[in-house]
DNA sequence: AAACAATACTAACAGGTGTTAGTACAATTA
DNA sequence: TAATTGTACTAACACCTGTTAGTATTGTTT
């Protein structure tokens, strides 16, 4: 039975890790319970535990999943010898942007509620994080000291370009006035035409 | 016993009230209990009945006295003739750094836990917010009208300029490489300086 | 000294929490 | 067909939640 069966559990899975990141994202972590989930997936609470192993599992999957993507990129990017420093920044925010686009609850979720991760996970977390913000602050001195980018405080520039893309959360709610595409190219031309020498 | 005792409440209701912004940062409000608040301040869970209403309550004042200040703030830099549009935005920016720099719990908890208000006061606040971004969205079409900020999307650089301070919140963990009038410096370059014409 | 108000305490409440045990049923595999 | 596996259910657990009632203690005002 198992290829079928472990489709079957997959999507079974998928559905309710979805479920979990909207209800985090619109509720919290804390004020999210299993009998909410479970009344989303159209199931009794105790069923959930024939998928998963913990309400915490779920933070776990959703939080290492994005900060996954978003380290892989971060790797392709660095990797692509033909890009110069701007351009380099140009991409990560562009990706930065289409991921607050296109998946907010995932994201959201990785940002505002990680801190519920147990241990060992949430100290993972961070130092992932601090390592990802160190490779940005590279490629920003790397830039400076190439002649492409003005003189800048790499680690404060850093900050601010990840934060600014959170504003997307509120866009959200409102899409009417804006697109998405008419959204990135402001961001970016706010955030990075800046940084050009 | 009318004034003394008013002091007295009033500073035992301020350390609560602090302590509880504290805790509703550190750990979020939904996962913030009485017992903890208590424990912090001193006492026990029923005591501090003797003080506020309810839990709620507390994230109200929190959340409404940090919006007013924020509000009144506004008004004055609107009020100001002898600043133009670019010093508008830069003085409205330098508060809001101001603020994430000395008070960041509370503008943190105004930011992240104000979703838990009850109603009326989570409509309130929502209504407030809107208007905040709006009136500061007009300041930046007046400023294109006038010819003193490049053309853009009004409505995007508010929610980046607004967003990207947020990001102080992860320099409070490590204050050590840059100081606070550094930070503030370096984003005001990067936010601003890019929208003049 | 008597009255008062503020504030602390203990005990208890009704309801909610994540999770486990045990079981029944359905579909798939041998 | 028989055995196996996945998945749903009900019932229950130990604990935690914000809050109230009732009471004792303290320091201040009349």
């Amino acid at each position: 039975m198992a290829k079928l069966t472990n489709r079957k559990n997959g999507s079974r899975k998928e559905m309710i890790s979805l479920a979990a990141a909207r209800l985090f994202r619109e509720k919290g972590f804390a004020s999210t319970g299993m009998r909410d989930l479970a009344g989303d997936v159209g199931v009794e609470a105790a069923s959930l535990y024939n998928h998963i192993r913990s309400k915490s599992e779920l933070l776990q999957e959703i939080c290492f999943r994005v900060a996954n993507d978003f380290t892989a990129q971060l790797q392709e990017v660095e990797n692509n010898n033909t890009l110069n420093s701007i351009e380099k920044l140009e991409a990560i925010v562009r990706f930065h942007v289409t991921m607050w686009v296109n998946r907010l609850d995932e994201v959201m979720v990785t940002n505002n509620e990680s801190k519920y991760l147990e241990e060992p996970y949430n100290a993972t977390f961070l130092n992932e994080r601090r390592i990802y913000v160190r490779r940005l602050e590279q490629i920003i001195e790397e830039g400076i000291a190439k002649g492409q980018i003005r003189k800048v405080q790499p680690y404060s520039v850093v900050l601010t370009l990840l934060s600014a893309v959170r504003g997307i959360e509120f866009w959200h709610r409102t899409k009417k006035n804006i697109s998405a595409s008419e959204l990135e190219e402001s961001m970016i031309i706010h955030l990075v035409e800046g940084l050009k020498k």
